[in-house]
DNA sequence: GTGGTCTAGACCACG
DNA sequence: GTGGTCTAGACCACT
């Protein structure tokens, strides 16, 4: 369902936060739809049940899932969260975060572009499916 | 000279190392250009000269400066460092983690790509005074 | 510094929460201090090391303080974290769990509207000094 | 006939239990009233049996309602359960909580005693008619 | 020394 | 069975 790569700069806990996060916003998973289990995530993935619970926690307060207390995590209706500044300035970290990652590798701009393009198409296409 | 920022994602080191790198590639710093003393520069930016020491070491294993007994460091031609592969790699990965980031903010796939060469653009722009 | 009551409702975490929030409110912690280590703060509590990472994790994601790599987390000026409707709703459902706890007590609504004045006069006049 | 909400911070059988104090308080159940069955409330609220039946168990104890053998449980004249120190303790309590969950909320202190005025009146109507 | 992440294993409240 | 909290102890990156 979701990859665990060791060799990701990001900790496991986030990955799996993205990994949910893409599937929300892809629409492999719908509002109402509920995220496995603490325990059976983590042995699927063959994390600790901390791990995959602290992802949970995050993805609460992203507010992207609700907590039914004995039931488990469903997905909600995502709202904005942030305010228009936030979100621009986020958006600012992030480009100058890609940028300064790619800048020193020789990539020309118009292959940096088309990637990223590419890149995008993919997740629409898996959007529609 | 170089901006450092707390708030930011990146710990300074790295923030330093990209400063350099991208003066460098933008033309600001030239072939032979002598940077400055770590002593200098952690005064200048206030921060530990333990910091600016391991910014520099990441740039000589960049290969994108050499040091010169005695002198200090010096700006050399950079070489293409990495294989062809690992530069594909980092590159993938850079997106990913850039999508991962951006993903969730509610932007447009035509504003994401505008904003990005928009962002491109000014440094090309930059590179050219 | 900040009071642990093991009978409190809250957890342990969430209580280090609110008791840092507070201090912030009520001006005691201004933009710049920085907050107790983790290992102080838990050492001086007696309780994990994990806990108050928790707490301090929870802060940072509250937008109230900041991480500086190495050195610590330090006060930082709030912004309007919620939007609008996000606050409302929130204050509606504090009202509400507010109300159900209390209405079974069989005090007078003169009684309770002047136990929550003073309270937050309490909080006002601390927060003069 | 009482409002299940899953996104509330109280548990289910907490909403319960507060839906039904909340409506002999305000007197639209009145002493002698029978409560439903937990079996028809359960299906009436889509949840859980053993949800229903822990609510019930909690008024019992709350001395709300009497159990008689067969019949059912039926609504009591509420007699002052908790001694004058539980019940100040509760009550300071339940307006800490209230505080430390609105006091970053941004509101001015008028308006949030005028908010939980508002709220004590609508009861008070409500409980006239 | 600082915070951040992870594992292992435990207990609790809820349904 | 579900998530939520906590402890104990470890390793890592950064300053």
């Amino acid at each position: 369902m979701i990859q665990i790569v060791t060799g990701d700069a990001r900790p496991i806990f986030k990955q799996i936060v993205d990994g949910i996060r893409m599937k929300i916003m892809t629409g492999e998973l719908k509002k109402g739809d509920k995220l496995p289990s603490v325990r059976g995530l983590s042995m699927q993935l063959v994390v600790n049940t901390n791990t995959v619970a602290k992802a949970y926690s995050e993805l609460l307060s992203l507010g992207l899932v609700e907590s039914r207390k004995g039931l488990g995590l469903f997905v909600i209706k995502p709202k904005q969260i942030f305010s228009d500044d936030e979100r621009d300035h986020r958006m600012q970290q992030a480009i100058n975060t890609f940028i300064n990652e790619v800048i020193g590798l020789g990539f020309e701009q118009n292959e940096i572009i088309k990637m990223v393009q590419e890149k995008l198409k993919q997740l629409k296409d898996k959007s529609k499916q």
